[in-house]
DNA sequence: AATAAAAATTAAGATATCTTAAGAAATGAA
DNA sequence: TTCATTTCTTAAGATATCTTAATTTTTATT
């Protein structure tokens, strides 16, 4: 556990042992079931969560009644609601395991403090709050120039894996297709 | 211009005026041209600007030769393209001043050595950073949650001030619209 | 003011994607 | 193994949005 997130933060700052077992100690594991929320509309999301192993999702349910994900985290990804995490406002989404799922997390407090107190953090944080950027700004990038069928051939291909672990309609919602479509997508080719 | 910078930064951090000399030292100005570019497609985005006044646009060029808007940019907000500008690799996109466009630029280079000199800078772009995230998560929102009439209304009712300086089919290209689509929602209400 | 260039509108027909509803298949629980 | 629940598929009709092409309006240039 503290080997993977020391290999983890070592791919953007060098931090020796005595760095790592600071921050080590100021995070604190949990185990989510499949399907327990981490994260629940209209409450302030107090925690960034480092996921050691697992998937989770992060979704909203539309005017219609129907839930749309944004999001899907894996191992060493982290899978918090920015906005409502920075800025202390209620998330207008959820956050849910969608298999057992382990984290490591870390209040919004403990994080100022931890910047406050090791400058090594901030830049490390500023790196991974660049790299989150730059993901979302890929992720626009797909919608705006594929369609639907083109998404989830990338999708597919991209990350062979999720198709596996993750129901055909959570996709589906990932890419903002209706699962009947996409059925009929697969169906064309 | 360098009370509006000092202003602007102080948003986030504290800066005496020392410091603030410091990092003006190293922003250079320059004033774009209507229409001039910034940044052209299969560039390395060298740097980071800060503008002080005008207006700039990020686009690409789509399959059929388009050009989609991906991000307005105005006075006190950054234009770069983040991925390139960060991985030093070529740009799919261009910027683009809208009307005569002033800014102050900062290298990588410069912006990594003013990291390592001074923590207090460190701490300011990860905050900057954080809420470019979450402006880019809230737009996605927008896409997610709207069809094209309510983007449009939404976007006009937001932030008329574009709606003035920004052609029509600009804005349709941001909202991804396309202009003759826009005409007839507008002659719809 | 006249002309050229850029931007906006209109309308008809085409297409991607959704909606609804029902049934089939797969998975999980007893 | 059986039953219940969840997930996936199929198909017909509906709708949002695009495409093309022509026309009008606005803005910029001489």
């Amino acid at each position: 556990m503290k080997e993977q997130i020391k290999r983890y933060f070592n791919r953007y700052v060098d931090l020796n042992d005595i760095e790592i077992d600071m921050i080590y100690s100021k995070l604190t594991a949990k185990t989510f079931q499949k399907k327990e929320f981490l994260l629940k509309e209209n409450t302030v999301c107090r925690y960034n969560y480092f996921i050691l192993k697992g998937v989770i999702r992060s979704f909203y349910i539309d005017k219609k009644g129907h839930e749309k994900i944004t999001q899907f985290a894996i191992d060493n990804w982290w899978a918090t609601n920015m906005e409502s995490f920075i800025n202390e406002t209620p998330s207008t989404q959820y956050i849910q395991a969608i298999e057992e799922t382990t984290v490591l997390y870390l209040s919004k407090e403990t994080l100022d403090l931890l910047y406050t107190e090791h400058p090594k953090l901030e830049r490390l944080f500023r790196i991974i709050t660049e790299n989150m950027l730059i993901a979302n700004l890929r992720k626009s990038d797909v919608f705006l120039q594929m369609r639907s069928k083109e998404r989830y051939t990338f999708f597919a291909e991209k990350l062979p894996n999720f198709i596996q672990r993750v129901p055909q309609y959570m996709i589906a919602s990932y890419l903002e297709i209706t699962p009947e479509y996409l059925s009929e997508l697969k169906k064309a080719k």
